[in-house]
DNA sequence: AGCTAGCATCTTTTT
DNA sequence: GATGCTAGCT
């Protein structure tokens, strides 16, 4: 009858066909959960239970959209493409650029980006004459973003809060949104929840999209935040044929408002729901996948789903090396990847995961000096590129001139002699006609104080806008007409600009960018383009072929690699002690979970001893997590730079709580004289008492060096007591 | 008034 | 080690 089953098993094929009705899949980590889905789609569209367009197929990133789509394509089904298969947001901004007149926005209304949210609140909170170090603009985004996921108006934090601080936050909160209302602009939650609210309370709208979907996917629903379920249900609830995927052990979004409670209670919401478990892993050995048991079973809240597999027990144990600093860690890494390529192993096998991104940097200096090639994914968003988010702050002033947001950004930058005080004019008139700030431009001779040399300077920036507005119907055209005529071109060439050509290049991508988007999209014009660019994320950059990846744990999500590196495996780093303090240990506990379940042959932990950290020195424990592996299945190892890899005998013990800060060291050490050793990190240099040892850190202004001994540790002290070797 | 250099500060994860 | 802010200079 369907060739779509061949090759799935038992509860993947059940999965597939029972269409009818709500189905919640449990699928563990490597059980071929996407392959599932791929064929569950695929299957409906040959049984034709619904036309491509009548399905609403919801995942975690746009790249794991454009994946799902281009393998359901590959399978050969037709009109693939019309599936509507995105981000929850990416699917609210198509639906309420269709409606958005009837919540009084306009259908161009701007999505606000985080770095945008950031830069209005810095606004909102120097406008209120607040100090911005009382009120951190990224913590109070970060309340609101709470408060309205949890469906609090202004109006409710102000009652319920019971200090000072939180009466202004709740008075910044109003005021941020009066701002967003005015210039026609939505933040990320203000998309699902708008979304909400036109199904809510729009007869016609809700009927519409309750009879359209016929199916709806959502996939990682362990992942989803309160609105989101709400939106599934409002859209779901006539047809009921509402499938959801995920994995409580996998649910590591919990900070960004995620809540697991909406997998553990589906079969509440949905009392006729299906359960399907998948848990038999085809992607990892059984000895990372009992690791990866033996790690998780210590969380309390959580299913009891042991996930199983028929491949063989490998020879290869976890290996857990311990070394004596992130930068002897990343040469441990480096060393490894010439191995495990002689062995056979391709770089785009290969991945290295990290807690934060800051971690990336050890790394990196590695790579490069051993020369391999290699890839950050998700670190720096390409749209997020101060040059490039300059580039489309620009095109924003021509799509809307109520856009304050991307007036402040780039009216003086680069500098064309309009300073906050020529700003401040212009924006009390506009406060007072309740104008934009480029509406207000564009009406200038209306604003009595302005000097006139001002005016004339408003009036070429006016210019170069209403210019490129003109020079062309395409994106492309506008973009070059817009970094010409600003003088960016100019700015960027010109010899004092730090990396001006590598920022030269990120615009000329950008402009072939546009081109693709224009060819990609037909129709979808500056708008598009716009949504496009604040909905992309860094983690939408793919890994590649002849490259090592290097990402975060959150960026790993869904990904799979041979050999896998975990590094900084060490208390307060991972588990992040921030995340900690705030008792989010399960969610570290799951975070390392997914780390260990993205490798499929080989997993490496990596441990140091001393970390450096602002000024400090801290000597490091090793990560609780290691202590929760089986004995049996790990091998640990020392490693240091001079004696490459050792045995370790046991786990790396635990080193005394305390650090040690740098005031310390520089006491016990005596002022050297001035003559500078020109140090630079990675040098090799010799000292009478602690021997061979290896830069770290260097300050010329202090002449300080930290010093990596590998018989005596870490030290710092004057460069006059060293010799270069 | 605007710009620049130099100092301080802080690094969790992201649609 | 990048970003933000302040003070002092033009």
């Amino acid at each position: 009858m369907t060739q779509l089953l061949e090759g799935l098993n038992t509860q993947q094929q059940k999965a597939v066909q029972t269409t009818d009705g709500p189905l919640l899949i449990l699928a563990g980590a490597g059980s071929g959960k996407t392959r599932t889905i791929i064929t569950r789609i695929a299957y409906i569209l040959e049984q034709r239970l619904a036309y491509p367009d009548q399905i609403l197929a919801i995942t975690f990133t746009n790249k794991a959209a454009g994946e799902m789509k281009e393998r359901i394509a590959g399978m050969g089904i037709a009109g693939s493409e019309r599936i509507w298969m995105s981000t929850f947001h990416a699917a609210c901004a198509r639906i309420l650029r269709q409606f958005a007149d009837r919540l009084g926005y306009t259908k161009r209304f701007k999505i606000l980006d985080a770095a945008d949210q950031k830069q209005l609140m810095k606004a909102i909170i120097k406008n209120q004459e607040l100090n911005p170090k009382e009120y951190v603009p990224a913590k109070i985004i970060s309340k609101i973003s709470r408060a309205k996921n949890d469906k609090k108006s202004p109006d409710d934090l102000r009652q319920e809060a019971k200090s000072k601080e939180g009466r202004i936050t709740a008075q910044l909160y109003a005021r941020y949104n009066e701002e967003l209302r005015r210039s026609d602009s939505m933040d990320f939650d203000d998309l699902i929840l708008n979304a909400n609210r036109l199904i809510r309370s729009d007869e016609e709208v809700r009927n519409y999209l309750q009879n359209k979907f016929k199916y709806i996917l959502v996939d990682e629903f362990q992942d989803t935040n309160r609105p989101q379920n709400e939106f599934v249900k409002l859209i779901g609830a006539k047809n009921a044929n509402v499938c959801v995927c995920g994995d409580e052990d996998q649910s590591i979004y919990g900070w960004r408002g995620a809540q697991v409670e909406n997998i553990l209670n589906f079969t509440y919401e949905w009392p006729d729901a299906q359960i399907v478990r998948l848990e038999q892993n085809y992607r990892s050995t059984s000895t990372i996948l009992n690791c990866a048991n033996a790690v998780i079973k210590n969380n309390k809240n959580r299913l009891n789903k042991k996930l199983w597999t028929e491949n063989g027990e490998s020879d290869a144990k976890l290996q857990v090396i311990d070394s004596e600093s992130p930068i002897t860690e990343a040469s441990f890494i480096a060393d490894k990847v010439s191995e495990l390529l002689s062995r056979g192993y391709r770089y785009g096998d290969l991945a290295v995961l990290y807690r934060a991104n800051y971690q990336s940097r050890s790394i990196e200096n590695a790579f490069v000096n051993a020369g391999i090639p290699y890839k950050t994914i998700g670190s720096l968003n390409f749209y997020q590129r101060a040059e490039v988010k300059d580039m489309l702050s620009y095109l924003a002033l021509i799509e809307s001139n109520k856009d304050d947001v991307a007036f402040e950004r780039i009216v003086n930058q680069p500098k064309r002699g309009l300073g906050p005080a020529a700003i401040e004019k212009l924006r009390e008139f506009a406060e007072f006609k309740g104008w934009g700030l480029y509406e207000t431009v564009q009406n200038l001779e209306d604003v009595p104080t302005l000097t006139n040399a001002q005016k004339n300077k408003f009036k070429r920036f006016r210019n170069i806008i209403e210019t490129a507005r003109d020079s062309s119907d395409t994106i492309t055209g506008r973009l070059e007409t817009l970094f010409e005529q600003s003088g960016y071109a100019d700015y960027l060439s010109s010899e004092k600009v730090e990396n001006g050509q590598s920022r030269l290049d990120n615009i000329r991508e950008l402009i072939t960018g546009a081109e693709q988007f224009d060819l990609e999209h037909p129709g979808a014009g500056l708008t598009g383009f716009l949504e496009h660019a604040a909905l992309t994320s860094s983690t939408d950059e793919t890994s590649e072929e002849g490259q090592v990846s290097l990402m975060t744990l959150h960026s790993a999500k869904g990904l799979e690699y041979p050999v896998v590196f975990m590094t900084g495996m060490v208390e307060d780093v991972f588990p992040s002690g921030l995340s900690i303090s705030e008792g989010n240990e399960e969610e570290e506990r799951r975070l390392c979970y997914v780390g260990i379940t993205r490798a499929m042959e080989e997993l490496y932990l990596c441990s140091y001893q001393t970390r450096f950290a602002g000024r400090d020195y801290y000597s490091c424990e090793p990560s609780r997590f290691i202590n929760e592996l089986p004995e049996e299945l790990v091998e640990f190892k020392n490693y240091d730079r001079f004696g490459g890899l050792s045995d370790g005998e046991k786990r790396p013990t635990f080193r005394s709580g305390l650090g040690f800060n740098k005031e310390m060291l520089l006491e016990n050490g005596q002022v050297g004289d001035k003559r500078s050793a020109g140090l630079k990190t990675g040098d090799l240099v010799f000292h009478k008492n602690f021997g061979k040892g290896v830069v770290t850190q260097y300050r010329s202004k202090k002449d300080m060096a930290v010093v990596v001994f590998p018989e005596n540790g870490v030290k710092t002290m004057k460069g006059s007591y060293l010799t270069k070797l």
